[in-house]
DNA sequence: ACTTTACTGTTGCAAATGCAACAACTATAA
DNA sequence: TTATAGTTGTTGCATTTGCAACAGTAAAGT
């Protein structure tokens, strides 16, 4: 994906955002596979926008052991203004999935203006933005999810938070069962004994990584 | 607390906090205790800075039953670029508790840039993101909690992150045992029942909202 | 001073949950 | 193809947890 395309230049013609791209002196850098990137405590000063591949931002606790915090793939963006909550002998750091490409751009250029006050410049504030603010929805959804306190009610707020986003009573989960049982922060044993029982007692209907929600009002369609 | 003083105004001179307020064509407000202030589906256009006194931030979801998502003292701020996740019958709005004053500015305002493209209105972007992003790290560390199996392990990294933060291995609590069991999202005898079995195991000291952390390396300070 | 409301501590009990372990299956790489 | 790693479904069991209920205390308002 073409960094003119992302969201942080959403609105920007081609020409103003070669303009910004010039004046940001921005850098490009390509890793492999597993390619551990940087560690989240240096990205104090730029953000870096993923323009192909796909990372995964992972926590390591004292312990040593690892936590996926987000995966990102192309249009992900990490960096200062996207934090992330540390525990005392944590480690948070990024590393490469796919093979992928990240351009980086120093965050005081987003923040300060430049002395010609460009519109589209405005426009990046805008964008960048918006991309905090979703990160934060997301964040404030899992929270949503998580403060049910049993196994079916997270099950049930997840599935209806996720209809309500598609406009849909069938959803697709983006990631595996096991994956899943992560996100809720529970047994993933517990989980699918769960889900039985919402399968059993017709609340649902599950085909591999689709689910159907059953309720009240729309049994039949 | 003066308008000129809060966190989306810092680093700013007060003559040129004063063109940018005149610019910013702001408004104020006052509220007496118990005063709807607003539906938070009405804030897309604007934020709401407190200058004095609190609002509660209440979620009521489909069943009629209230949430409290966050207290907001003076220097608070809600709104635009503030997002929570709703359910799909749930409402969310902003309640007075008590008696306070309220400074709205236009969200365009923030980051258009006039003509000028003054330093000083880059600042208020600037702050502007840090309250963005200090709010996302709540949120994270909220998550971070949540996302322990046991009210045991909810409750230990808590107590950690707050010892973290403070730089101390003791804490005091910044609201009620009652009020941390919803946090925690918990059952609140559940939750007095483990403490009592903490407190036993000699793994923490409680006295009333002070909470000393037993670690194994500095029992003795 | 009295009333009312909120907070705290406790307990019994049924139900939910985490944990461990195992088998079947799938996907991926060698 | 075989080997290897990851995913899924299942079950027994000990433990944790939520829930309901009650009593005592503290705080706040009248």
């Amino acid at each position: 994906m073409d960094i003119h395309n992302t969201e942080l230049f959403k609105g920007v013609t081609y020409e103003e955002c070669n303009k910004m791209l010039h004046c940001f002196k921005t850098e490009f850098r390509e890793y492999s596979a597993g390619e551990h990137i940087c560690d989240y405590s240096e990205t104090e000063k730029y953000i870096g926008i993923i323009t192909k591949g796909s990372v995964k931002i992972i926590r390591t606790d004292e312990n040593g052991n690892n936590s996926i915090l987000e995966h990102l793939g192309e249009n992900g963006i990490f960096g200062k203004y996207i934090a992330y909550a540390t525990g005392a002998g944590d480690g948070i750091y990024v590393e490469c999935e796919t093979p992928c490409e990240v351009v980086y751009i120093g965050s005081e250029h987003i923040t300060k203006r430049c002395s010609n006050a460009c519109e589209c410049h405005s426009r990046v504030v805008e964008n960048m933005f918006d991309i905090v603010t979703k990160k934060s929805v997301e964040l404030s959804r899992h929270l949503y999810v998580l403060s049910s306190r049993s196994t079916r009610d997270k099950l049930l707020s997840y599935f209806r938070l996720m209809c309500e986003q598609n406009k849909n009573t069938v959803i697709e989960l983006p990631f595996s069962t096991t994956a899943l049982a992560e996100y809720l922060c529970v047994d993933r044993s517990a989980m699918t004994r769960e889900l039985k029982r919402l399968k059993d007692e017709g609340i649902i209907i599950m085909d591999k990584r689709k689910v159907r929600l059953i309720t009240g009002d729309d049994f039949n369609n």
